[in-house]
DNA sequence: TTGTAAGCGTTATCAA
DNA sequence: TTGATAACGCTTACAA
């Protein structure tokens, strides 16, 4: 190691200041960073990951298809994992469920990182999850299921966010309101339908089954509950689904029926994903900060604190765009 | 190394099966792999790298923020990663152009990847591929530049694609096409435009200035460039939008005007982007294979071929949908 | 065809 | 507060 000739040390020294040991003279810690700054000197990370405890590498997760979801997370792991000098290695989990799972075991044994970020709904994988912590994986997961309480975890309160939108459309006028639930495998689709009755429960309003309609986050199943539930003399004035892709559904939907939106209907998404923006009128939402979530879930990893587990808490924003409106006068 | 033991040999010798050497006596490989089997062992990626000449690491380099662009070719990239047993390290370049090589600097020196992939614009950076070439790591680009003819490379005929699409809005009876170019800092949209140009004149139309558009790649670019286009009585019955999202900013902006698409207006895109299928009616679009070519790009660094480079071409696909049909009959 | 020995560049251990 | 030396788990060079 030049660096330490450099400065008239030994490596082992240079190896203290690199990694911000205490018990370092500080001429000599000085010494030492100007001699690294003049050489440009870079540590080797396969040594490091190699004679060390720390890889300098987090393994990003997910099995959501979603292009707009997974690009935000990992605009936010890229940020974290850049301030904190680390890697992101992305991986997709797929096929069946044993499958992934050996592709994990595999992961975690060859390349030895020093921490995972679970998306949902691989974040809620019981299997995935003992694996971890029978390999002694540190992880992250992103907006897990109620209750979970291992490692660590970040999330946002679905329930009020839901809850807040519902309110919102009731406060706008509307009395049929009708809801989309999400894909029946992610646990924030159950939460999010909790959240919307409750809403509906605390303005008195009941809750009507015929416009609950099941769906499963797709642009598709939104476009199917759409038709359904607009093609009717007993149409809801406004509906509320589970994610964006399936809000997008539904105005397709009503584009198709002749329904104007927000004339005749009122929408409103879920995640503020890229394509709420990019339909005319723009679509109302949830906007969920799932780049600073992961952001966040980056820095915990990071931070290590000796086997600590904790969670953090992101707040929401309702997002009032083109696609939502007073309810019509005469119902 | 447990294996060896097991399997009688020299550490050596199993290094040898591991890594697909010749030489290696046919019963001899097959009592290693057995014992390889047995004790579930993986090779430590780290030591292989810190020793040897690989270091089963593939960099994504992109500084395009479009999510299905960007999600596309991870899909691809993840797929070849997995079948050669690579890792796929992601970075986004960000800020200045001497900031954003600074850090790839410092990602080529203490990552020591075995090639990074490149997707547009970066790609067509002299100052990027310079300093890859300096450092000795191999690149494949996506798309680059014509003429480009160092490294490896992934593309397809952006002109004929363009020229495709427009000489079916042509055999659709359309006369009066407007085009919307892209953001001047990618190449394609000058070979995009130059085949939009070709199309006409083969046709024999004349290239009508006002009906050629700037914009950027962006939703807004493609809505201000619709308004411009469409709030006019000497409006195109087609528009042919350099990418997705302008043509979506076009379908938005033709709703807001209450001109309905494909009747009174044919809208066309290029990419087929997931935004592409969210729409009503769904866009027509030029599908380019991302997720294959960046496999292929990939493919390519992980071959080595010793100091070898090449390109290989894949094929575009005119996806017809929803947003175009024969122009009316009275232009 | 197989094995031995010497690194690769860093951190951990333990002694000074 | 510092340093010598032994790992870390592989591959490469060279020898047998």
């Amino acid at each position: 190691m030049d660096v330490a000739a450099l400065a008239g040390v030994s490596i082992k020294t240079v190896s203290r200041v690199l990694n911000g040991e205490r018990h370092v003279g500080s001429y000599t810690r000085q010494r030492v960073q100007r001699a690294i700054e003049m050489l440009d000197y870079r540590p080797n990370i396969a040594a490091r990951s190699l004679s060390g405890a720390r890889a300098y590498l987090i393994g990003l997760f997910f099995d959501n298809p979603s292009p707009g979801y997974v690009s935000e997370m990992q605009a936010g792991a890229m940020r974290a994992c850049r301030r904190a000098a680390y890697h992101l290695v992305v991986e997709q989990l797929s096929g069946a469920a044993d499958e992934s799972l050996a592709q994990l075991d595999q992961l975690a044994r060859t390349l030895r990182m020093d921490g995972v970020v679970l998306s949902p709904p691989v974040c809620d994988r019981a299997d995935v999850l003992a694996l971890l912590d029978a390999r002694g994986v540190p992880y992250a997961r992103i907006a897990p299921a109620a209750g979970a309480a291992s490692g660590h975890f970040v999330w946002m309160d679905d329930a009020a966010a839901a809850r807040a939108m519902t309110s919102r459309l009731i406060e706008l006028g509307h009395r049929r309101i009708a809801f989309i639930r999400g894909h029946a495998g992610h646990a924030v689709s159950e939460v999010r339908y909790g959240g919307f009755r409750e809403a509906l429960a605390k303005a008195g309003l009941p809750l009507d089954r015929e416009l609950v309609k099941p769906g499963d986050f797709s642009f598709r199943s939104g476009w199917e509950a759409g038709l359904a539930l607009l093609d009717s003399p007993r149409r809801p004035s406004a509906v509320f689904a589970s994610n964006d892709d399936m809000a997008l559904g539904v105005m397709a939907a009503a584009h198709r029926l002749k329904l104007s939106v927000p004339e005749d209907l009122s929408v409103a998404g879920f995640d503020d994903s890229p394509g709420a923006r990019v339909v005319w009128p723009q679509l109302t939402t949830v906007r969920q900060p799932v780049a600073l979530m992961t952001e966040g879930a980056i820095d915990l990893l990071v931070a290590r604190p000796a086997g600590a587990t904790g969670g953090r808490l992101y707040p929401f924003e309702i997002v009032e765009r083109g696609s939502t409106a007073a309810a019509a006068a005469a119902p």
